[in-house]
DNA sequence: TTGTAAGCGTTATCAG
DNA sequence: CTGATAACGCTTACAA
């Protein structure tokens, strides 16, 4: 910084100036300064700044999934299912305005505790976390880091924290309401786990629009899982006709099993999905389903986390989205 | 950190020290400053730390995948694809003993510049570098940087620069011997963008191996591609029998091609993929396949990292690893 | 073994 | 509008 300063012939305090293009600096003095810069090829140090500054200018995506007992890694839950592929994208984009890098931070309960000290230790001057599970115990404990945070959702136990969350409930009731619009008779769900609060809601929302008494299958919001739970219900109840599965992924693996008995989509039974993710384009046939914004979602994540960051004291508040249908050829 | 080392009855040197277990500190001050520091809930400043030890202990995970003319954003495929993940899975384990973190970082052309900003500006102490395609320029970017970097294969355009890689061509022979000795006899295979070098080298020794005239057809490393090249393929070789597919995902979309036609796997044709991802699980019937070791290459790449950064002019060495072929259902 | 003191590279305050 | 100068919180010779 020293080489800029003498390069242009001013003090190092003018070259921080035209840096973070400060209120008034000569346009002229600003120019020779810029000039320099390129000519030294000088890069600002982040930790100096940072000392000083106290923000890193970074914010980390914390994508925290319980450990499951299956033979899947959380990791591969991760990088398999397209959700946190659309929320990467839809927070990066919402960021880059506001010149701040995402660090996307996968964990499970192994690392928890390394995750935690890393976002103590002020790598982060904020984050974003993705945690469906109501027994994890990450939103707490970010939350008494006081840390600036934004949920992906609603808290399992209420936190004074913003969130961002989709009206699960209608989304159920938008796919009830569409079995029963085409003519089905004997509707039935393939549900998520019923631990994750979004699971359980839609469970809730369909029953309530479909009937108390419409049977229900639990999967784990795997391709595999819905796959089983489809096996089972068609078990039970051979003469379904109208399906609701909380998550395209699950539905993926229903449509299949139905295929593979032999019955036809969505002659004999219709499916309607949950989420539009790009698993619903890889059905056959395509895949009806209930769309949440993920994007616009986690897009409002960040705008919401870079509010609390710039203004310390501001009062956590949440945002909730409507989902709407997209009809393709499942329903 | 005054509050620790006035609780504790020593000067802040000492208190540094012990964070450090440095060399030499009394056991009963030692205690004492431990003591203190959980007792004020002391935690160092990062930034203050490495602007002056001038590493900040992490290192970047950057995924550079370039721009492909379709509808699936890069984002989409990185966290629909189970490869990602394990490596993941692979550098994290091997970084923690190291107590250096690891942010993942996505990256497609439209913010390499954004990418290249962060690592320029000393956030991370080096960079493990996920490139397939032979046209990125990240790789040289990076290399020009002269920040440590490791690369998870061998670069397209030879550069100094240490790398991990898998024997393509060995496994690609390893699925043609199998298929041969099931007693295939019209071999064929499915290949990825030939300008990936990975996807090429495949190509190149299952050639080697079956024979120069073996039909191919192209996909692009993803379900719907290996479906829609495998569609292709039977169409216009319809005697197939043995079919080599260069990735898990391809192979799960080439499946349903095959079935989809009525032909019966493995006994009309024989069908191997590559990778051994989570993908071969998915499966029916379940695929025998080329296993790569990505955990343990993500490992030595991380290995590789820590090495350059301790010791800054190590020269680059490279690791290549051998596949193995994992026999399950499908050949 | 422990303490003292000098930076590390910025930003920010305050004169000029 | 610009330039000194004092922090920022830590590590690390060097001295004791």
């Amino acid at each position: 910084m020293d080489q800029v300063a003498a390069a242009a012939g001013v003090s190092r305090a003018t070259v921080s100036r035209v840096i973070n293009n400060a209120a008034s600096v000569a346009p002229g003095i600003r120019d020779a300064v810029q000039r320099a810069i390129t000519q030294t090829g000088y890069v600002p140090n982040v930790a100096a700044r940072s000392l000083v500054t106290r923000r890193s200018d970074s914010v980390a995506l914390v994508i925290s999934e319980p450990d499951r007992p299956d033979d899947h890694s959380f990791l591969n839950r991760i990088f398999t299912d397209p959700y946190f592929g659309r929320v990467t994208a839809g927070a990066t984009a919402a960021l880059r305005p506001h010149d701040v890098h995402l660090v996307v931070v996968p964990t499970d309960a192994s690392d928890h505790h390394q995750v935690i000290r890393y976002l103590r230790q002020g790598h982060v001057d904020g984050v974003l976390l993705i945690s469906s599970d109501e027994c994890d115990p990450m939103p707490g404990q970010v939350h008494a880091l006081g840390i600036p945070a934004v949920l992906s959702s609603r808290p399992a136990s209420p936190l004074p924290v913003s969130y961002v969350d989709v009206e699960q409930r209608a989304g159920a009731r938008l796919a009830a309401g569409h079995l029963l619009a085409r003519g089905c008779r004997h509707l039935a769900t393939i549900n998520g786990p019923l631990d994750i609060p979004a699971a359980a809601e839609r469970l809730d929302g369909f029953r309530a629009a479909a009937g108390q008494a419409v049977p229900a299958e639990a999967g784990d919001f795997t391709r595999a899982g819905g796959e089983a739970a489809a096996h089972r219900l068609l078990d039970a109840h051979p003469d379904v006709d109208g399906l609701f599965v909380a998550s395209d992924l699950m539905a993926e693996g229903a449509l299949r099993a139905i295929q593979d008995r032999g019955r036809r989509v969505p002659d004999d039974v219709a499916v309607v999905g949950f989420d539009d993710s790009s698993a619903a384009l890889e059905c056959r046939p395509l895949l009806t389903t209930v769309r949440q914004p993920v994007e616009e979602m986690a897009g409002e994540m960040a705008e919401l986390l870079i509010a609390h960051i710039d203004t310390p004291g501001r009062s956590p508040r949440s945002v909730i989205f409507q989902p709407t249908l997209v009809i393709r050829d499942s329903a």
